[in-house]
DNA sequence: GCAGGAATGTTAGAAGCATTCACATTGTCG
DNA sequence: CGACAATGTGAATGCTTCTAACATTCCTGC
């Protein structure tokens, strides 16, 4: 009944909000991807220690199994969110990359980027490194990113060639993630001082790199 | 009856190991820190994700209600394993800062030490940053170890003087543990290179501090 | 020493969550 | 059009956290 079927994909007219969305036809049609939205609203909202997959499923107007036809479980649906979350990452890594032609600001921008990643998104930066360990492809894409850029910087002789490009790579990274974290759970405490982010992000690793 | 009562502290006389622990008295004794040493075992065994407080309850060999006496809730006790963790912190810290005379070389046995706690006791070290943000006084104090260890390393002019201590302190504490963190997640995926984690926190400190 | 309250532990149970299974509805393809 | 695959539902299981009422033990003031 209800002749409303805008052939599969497409068909979900719920709201946006939180409310317990209202579905005109039995399937939903974008189940999967409203999944992932739905968890990212709860992980924004209420943080990872008080997710429910349950609520996801209410949330977007499902019952509570419904999300088993298309996740395996509970943690592969936060490991979807990750994902997307290091899809996100990488392009902003590569928006970093192209802004400046210059080899060395462009790992400042990068290092900034990354913080600034951390800041907009908490709730797919959390995601991604609460999970299982390891990167997932699209991050191993996202470190090669920086990894091109630290041999190109190597390349331009802007920064010390000493150490491999890949141990120099992997010091950044770490350096950055490190600001991130940080700056995600200390906003201001025991520093007065609100030097955004991105700026310290910027300090420190002309620091590290000898800019 | 049972004349086992050894004066309160004490009287648990259950094994350490992972099974059911017997109690010959109706009170524990000392079920509080029994109570945080089970979580830790767990939190080793399992990680966080599979971690339960029943189950800690059980190991210990008490009711399941009876944490409840000693803490509010489940993150109570997490976060009585955090504090844990900041004093051990604070201890290697502190034991790192007089090794050496050498003001310079201080601060990398300071970073080397904080890395290697992340790796000799992860279930503190991620249990202290995964909950509320914020450090606990015993955080504090781990940090204010760090700080007097730059000052006393910019007063002696091996590191320079250019951004203040505190700044200098706030980028130290995010590249250590941006490589503790990531030391954790990515054992040596992409990098055969299997450099101990504390020389890659020498190395990379000793870039950012110019030494 | 002993009464009675403060600590501490127990049992039973409510409410919520993840997961599964049998079943219902719908899209699709021969 | 008719079967089959995909997708969603309802009910049930066994876990979880947490509360409430009750039991035992410690300890303190008399």
């Amino acid at each position: 009944m209800m002749p409303a079927r805008t052939r599969g994909s497409g068909c979900y007219r719920g709201r946006m909000g939180s409310t317990p969305a209202t579905r005109t036809s039995y399937h939903h049609g974008a189940l999967r991807q409203a999944l992932v939205d739905g968890a990212r609203e709860i992980l924004a909202e209420r943080g990872h220690d008080q997710f429910s997959l349950n609520e996801v499923a209410r949330r977007v107007g499902v019952s509570t199994s419904a999300p088993y036809r298309h996740f395996r479980s509970r943690d592969e649906l936060l490991a979807a969110v990750a994902e997307q979350g290091y899809e996100v990452l990488h392009q902003c890594l590569e928006r970093a990359a192209t802004a400046t032609a210059d080899a060395g600001e462009r790992l400042l921008c990068m290092g900034g980027a990354y913080v600034r990643f951390a800041q907009d998104h908490p709730d797919l930066f959390v995601t991604m490194f609460r999970g299982q360990p390891g990167l997932g492809p699209v991050g191993h894409e996202s470190f090669d990113v920086l990894l091109s850029a630290v041999v190109e910087a190597q390349r331009c002789a802007v920064i010390p060639t000493a150490p491999s490009a890949e141990l120099m790579a992997r010091s950044v990274w770490a350096t950055v993630h490190g600001l991130a974290v940080l700056s995600l759970r200390q906003p201001h405490e025991r520093f007065g001082l609100d030097e955004p982010a991105e700026d310290l992000a910027a300090r420190t690793l002309s620091a590290l790199l000898g800019l």
